[in-house]
DNA sequence: CGCCCTTACGGATTTCGTAAGAATC
DNA sequence: GATTCTTACGAAATCCGTAAGGGCG
């Protein structure tokens, strides 16, 4: 059992077509058959039945295809860790990018062209396109090592008429977006923040949880509406105005995310780097207390003699 | 790169020395060094720094070593659970083996003659060396397959002299072992079982949890003593009596467990047979409420209403 | 006759072993 | 000089492609 014999088997469990799998895997067919039939041998038993008009999976075909995709991925994976070890560090962000990073002559960092939402950059790393990003964790990962960069308080936007300097959150409207590619890890952080506070959610589907989109809808909606973190470029309009939230602060941790067993010496010079440098810096903006932080976030315990 | 060369790289890595490397996979020396050079070549970045007099991992080695162990140890049950996906279903068992299970002659069952505890035989399921189990499940896993097939009410012995006729959970000692290879799924269960009901935990450490080495105990502590679900051969002492647990009565659910993602007509046929025959066949002996389970128990559900 | 998996067989590639080389202690 | 990794090169095994076979609609 080779793992090119296994990606010939998923080719066939996947097309069940001997003809049109040798032609994706660009073999002919005859070889096909024959590795087939060997990888059957070498196992001892059958994995497709072959009626003549049709190709089938036996049930330990069945049984094998699952751990065979998962081999491959695996192999994949490693692969592509592998490959990125040498060279500068690729490192991902998705709106925050602390200048400290690039600045440390220490590290040799290479800041990754795509600008992706959160659970995307920390699933780069962990299939080692990206060897680590700066993101927002749902949740802990034993794989993952994060790094508590900046908690980011959350701000609200309100029409410029209102007096108010900041703004409770229970009085705050939630978006959260339809669009889950784009907006899995806000809608995790938004619904859990409004279960907790009494804000109110409100589902939209037009991708205006931020930019242009975010201030039309605040206007039309008429109250406070919590702000994602979400950087864009497009100035606020002079109707809005941003303001705290309190009671309680909601905080957006940005982390410095990289792989728990990485440790060449470039990665663990940048996780120093991390809590030395870019973390003191950041913390210009502290948060009004009581603060806010989901359930599951990774950086939870270290917030709790402020909590 | 293929799982040969990955079997290489790991061998080299352990030995960090060629020949003995080579040695142990039974190649010569050049063909090992061939073989690490093509696959440092394909990847693109060497794994290995050659010291004249020392061999030492590059840090793409140490990060492919851990990735390389795991395609192989999941390659390597893979096989093992296609192996056995051919002849009669190899089903293993801790204390209890229901008559019902051979005497159906719809499923082919040669029962496993190791009798090993229940985390070691469930762990057997999951590699691949076992196609069932029955056994105690401490907590739910997306990989198996857990069917009820009799949650044991567990018994309590007493020294003769005493007039109860049933024992509160509260007053009994429940003893826990050092030996975790053995013991491990009863400790679990004890402690949490203790923690639950104010039981008194007892340490030990010379496999006294059942045999004749529970009885000795018993007779020493000379106060109730919870049995663990192990059967043993030799008789209880006329000294001793066993007794129901009352306030709360503590459940061992033994499953049927099977993995998830094996769905053969022969597993499906005995995890029907579980619930239909089984199942109804061993409820003989009902608990006397209120009844207790682990917080984790993959049955919890079950007992909902009961509880 | 077309479809589709298979067998047969020759050529290309890969893998492996022996022999010899080179560097270090 | 012993140890240890590497290069060199021929042999063996494996993999792959073309050609042809055979059941089926």
């Amino acid at each position: 059992m080779e793992l090119r014999t296994l990606r010939y088997f998923v080719a066939v469990a996947e097309e069940l077509h001997f003809a049109r799998a040798a032609e994706r895997l660009r073999i002919a067919a005859p070889s096909l058959s024959q590795q087939i039939k060997s990888l059957e041998a070498s196992l001892g038993t059958p994995l497709f039945v072959r009626d003549r008009r049709h190709v089938e999976l036996t049930a330990a075909g069945r049984m094998l295809l699952p751990d065979a995709r998962e081999i491959l991925e695996l192999a994949a994976r490693a692969q592509r860790r592998v490959a990125g070890a040498t060279g500068p560090l690729r490192v991902g962000y998705v709106s925050w990018l602390p200048e400290q990073l690039t600045a440390s002559a220490a590290v040799d960092v290479r800041v990754d062209e795509w600008i992706m939402p959160s659970h995307v950059q920390i699933a780069r790393v962990l299939d080692g396109g990206l060897d680590a990003a700066i993101a927002w964790a749902g949740s802990r990962d034993e794989r993952l090592d994060f790094r508590l960069l900046w908690p980011e308080p959350l701000l609200a936007v309100t029409p410029a008429g209102r007096t108010e300097t900041t703004v409770p959150a229970r009085k705050l409207r939630v978006l959260v977006d339809a669009d889950l590619t784009s907006w899995q890890a806000w809608n995790d952080f938004a619904t859990e923040f409004a279960e907790a506070t009494g804000a109110r959610l409100v589902h939209i589907d037009d991708g205006g949880i931020a930019g242009v989109a975010f201030h039309d809808r605040a206007l039309r909606l008429n109250a406070p509406v919590l702000m994602s973190p979400k950087r864009h470029f497009d100035r606020l309009p002079a109707s809005l105005r941003t303001r705290p939230v309190v009671d309680p602060c909601p905080l957006w941790c940005w982390s410095l995310v990289t792989r728990t067993n990485d440790e060449r010496e470039s990665i663990v010079a940048l996780r120093e780097h991390a809590s030395n440098v870019i973390r003191p810096a950041a913390s210009r903006t502290a948060p009004i207390p009581p603060i806010w932080l989901p359930s599951a976030d990774p950086h939870r315990d270290e917030f709790r003699s402020a909590a």
